[in-house]
DNA sequence: CGACAGATTGAGAACCGTCAACTAATGTGG
DNA sequence: CCACATTAGTTGACGGTTCTCAATCTGTCG
């Protein structure tokens, strides 16, 4: 893919990529540093939409679209791959396979969205954050972040509460009744018992996941 | 697409195209009827991720990945179009054009997912309803199968339950507030007052969806 | 007619949101 | 160095939305 690489981008943490509406012409892969895709709406609500973490394609959607349908903020400071849009029907005539790729990335995609809207719609408070930070942990301990348990995790409780669908107030009460099972202190995640979790969010704790690299 | 056909397929109103788990070699695009994308909670919970309209590409993650991730039922009976997995790898040879579209797909599809969540989140049973009952009428009048803002829509108020995330009982008092601007009786929904639905939903009313075909 | 699926309605309880107050940590300016 | 402001997290009280349970009603089909 190097070959079509439009060089590098660096964010701080708290800014944000690009908008809704912003029309895109190019698309990222997050190489160090975490953040989120989110979308606004009309009332001021906010949804965090995915947590973006080294490895992620990001902006794919918003590229290929006329304009952005969702906004891209880093939580901390983030080392990107920047892409030209326009290099896309290229790649695809050049290489067949990383053409598969890119469907095999979405895919991916489209799977944990799934999961996601399975999450919002049919988990309550509590299996929803013991969800939440089982998949947040298994993703940052699959791209090597994560060291016994510890993950650094730099979101604000409130991003947490966006991102579960839940008030400020009511994340944090149940953030205070997994504390037998979990710590997040000062960005770093740390799961003390995962059976207890993934118990608690309805997972499957031997399922092995599936999102090969590109 | 034509010479990667593999057939064409007949499912009856209730029965399921494939389940959660399965292998499955096979995608399919909609030609008539319709149905839904569901995910199972062990707990007995059901999610209907996305309704299935004609026109639309069903199982590609599910032929993707190693085993579906979601149930494909119909809702009425239906008409589809099956395609090999195994013929992905030849048409991203032969045809970068139509490698692209699938990325398209892929793409658009996750802009959708990403605004269920979004509803799922933060908005509240009214305006979950009004959105979906929106977004409802808005595709099958895209796809040509409205006529004076009826549609033919043959799902159940479960169905509607378990896309919304709400109960059985709320949505049927959520759909009895709404009866002044919507109807659905028998199978047919049908908008009466657009203006005042895409208000409760915090929709803009004249934007454009963004939805091409193959 | 009885059986059944789907829709409808009411009553009570549980969950979650809002409001408000308070703590702790950090930074800034005088 | 201290006063003050700011941000993030924490906790209690109260009220509203939504869930569950249960009963009733409707139309369809045998």
């Amino acid at each position: 893919m190097m070959e079509f690489r439009a060089g590098e981008v660096r964010i701080n943490g708290g800014e944000t990529l690009f908008h809704e509406g912003d029309k895109v012409d190019f698309f990222y892969t997050a190489k160090v540093g975490q953040g989120a895709r989110v979308i606004h709406l009309p009332n001021g609500g906010r949804q965090l939409v995915n947590f973006i973490f080294p490895g992620d394609t990001i902006g794919l959607q918003a590229a290929l679209a006329k304009e952005a349908s969702s906004s891209v903020v880093a939580a901390s400071d983030m080392l990107l791959c920047k892409f030209h849009k326009g290099n896309l029907p290229k790649l695809f005539r050049q290489s067949a396979r990383r053409a598969y790729s890119l469907v095999w990335i979405a895919a991916v995609e489209e799977h944990f969205l799934g999961e996601t809207i399975a999450t919002l719609g049919q988990r309550d408070a509590m299996q929803r954050m013991a969800w939440a930070l089982c998949r947040i942990s298994m993703r940052l301990s699959a791209v090597g972040l994560s060291s016994d348990g510890a993950s650094p995790f730099p979101f604000k409780q409130r991003d947490l509460a966006d991102a579960l669908g839940l008030s400020l107030v009511h994340t944090n009460k149940t953030l205070a009744r997994l504390r037998p099972f979990v710590r997040w202190e000062k960005g770093v995640l740390t799961i003390l018992d995962p059976r207890a979790l993934s118990e608690i969010a309805m997972l499957d704790y031997d399922a092995q996941p599936e999102r090969p690299l590109l």
